[in-house]
DNA sequence: AAGTGGTCTAGACCACTCA
DNA sequence: GAGTGGTCTAGACCACTTA
């Protein structure tokens, strides 16, 4: 039997979470804007720390606040950065219609962070489209306006690009996929394989992610004319900073 | 001064939750393999409950682990399926390399779960498309292997479409697209904005996503010819469930 | 019935931020 | 220095799964 009167509410931490979302998707709470902190939720709702605790947890790991050490918990902000599959296609070529999400990249400029250059063995995943063997890599990172945003390693197979700009730091006007032409490997085909997760800690640490903030892994494998792979680059998006653009012909 | 010995290591809840990670990323525990559950953190580390609840919930909201009440913490499985862009150029045209991530929508159907057709006023992203007015809507709900994957909406113009199959559950052979081309507005560029984020929690309990999940999120405008959007599509991807493929040419 | 994860209380000490 | 979030303890009761 069992008459409990079973009051099917969701948990009070979950009902202070509700009530914090609606009001920041609800635009009452606007970004930056600080939510109420755990001695806050405490008095007002009579409950424990652990209990405020984990109300604000739900609204972190949702990726719709930051906590601040010292200072409080915040309302974020989603300014994506558009960046765009294949240019050439571009939909502003044929026209109609506008961007559903803004996406300011304009005045914006990448910073290149960091830049590596080695020859190593094939990776796992270069193995699999270069078929083993050694491989020159440059990893770099793109920061917008100070923040990083994007990590990207590019693989070549080494023998292709042994002695050439490709392997220094500066690869010269046109950049990489420039000096490939010249070697009578332009890259014209493009496979992008795009998968989303949430950040392993390195990656979360190297992009400077807040809990809550995915990532968007994008394998990128250039072609030449004849179908042989030039190029393996795997780019790790900061998720909140990105919104990706295709465009394509029926 | 303060000669504090400062030790900079990781809290235990974090030292704990990274040696289960180790574990899983190196393949020790595998797919559906039991983590050491609360009981056994407390008795192995000397450390209380709600610390043992902490070290795994890193890993739950990191979407490696599931908890299932009542038996225990699982590893969690990716085993996507491949969702290809633009088939028509797809690379297995031109030959040469292989896919990176295996995924296996071959055998595995998908399912319609529940088709919702309505005339409303045009949402948010739809007046921007189509700018205003009414819209005739299709709610679809996507399942594989018997597991929701994926939510789809398509908004087209009503006085587009008033009348035709288009606003019928059965919308006869070839689908809405060959109906619209019937019209006369058959569509033939498109364009797909893709982000990824933390699901909103109807989103997460329609998709029966747990937590650490991320959705992709995918707004896909058909144009015709003359550059007229005639159908936006927005789609709502279990992130675990999916690899994205994008072809295109140089 | 025993074990599991889910929720919650009532404390404590710490490092950090901000006025 | 007061307030904030970060970590941790030591309990408790519950709903649920599994055998």
């Amino acid at each position: 039997m069992s008459e409990s009167p079973v009051s099917n509410e969701p948990p009070i931490y979950r009902r202070i979470a509700d009530g914090l979302r609606a009001a920041i998707l609800s635009g009452e709470l606007r970004d930056g804007d600080r939510l109420p902190g755990e001695n806050a939720l405490m008095a007002e709702h009579g409950i424990a720390r652990a209990t405020a605790r984990q109300a604000l947890a739900v609204l972190i790991n949702e990726g719709l606040a930051v906590p601040k050490r010292g200072s409080g918990v915040y309302v974020r902000r989603f300014k994506p950065i558009r960046r765009h599959g294949s240019r050439r296609l571009s939909r502003d070529q044929w026209g109609g219609g506008k961007a559903i999400w803004e996406a300011d990249a304009r005045g914006r400029p990448y910073t290149v962070d960091a830049v590596e250059i080695a020859r190593e063995r094939a990776g796992e995943n270069a193995s699999r489209v270069f078929g083993g063997g050694e491989v020159w890599v440059r990893r770099r990172r793109y920061s917008v306006d100070g923040r990083p945003v994007q990590f990207a390693t590019s693989a070549f197979p080494a023998d292709l690009v042994d002695g050439t700009p490709i392997v220094l730091p500066d690869t010269g006007p046109g950049g990489v996929y420039a000096r490939l032409g010249e070697l009578g490997h332009a890259p014209v085909h493009f496979t992008e394989e795009v998968q989303a997760r949430m950040p392993h800690p390195p990656e979360a640490k190297a992009l400077d992610l807040p809990a809550g903030t995915p990532v968007i892994i994008i394998l990128r494998t250039a072609f030449t004319a004849g179908g042989t792979p030039v190029e393996l680059n795997e780019m790790i998006l900061d998720a909140a900073s990105y919104v990706l653009q295709y465009d394509f012909d029926a």
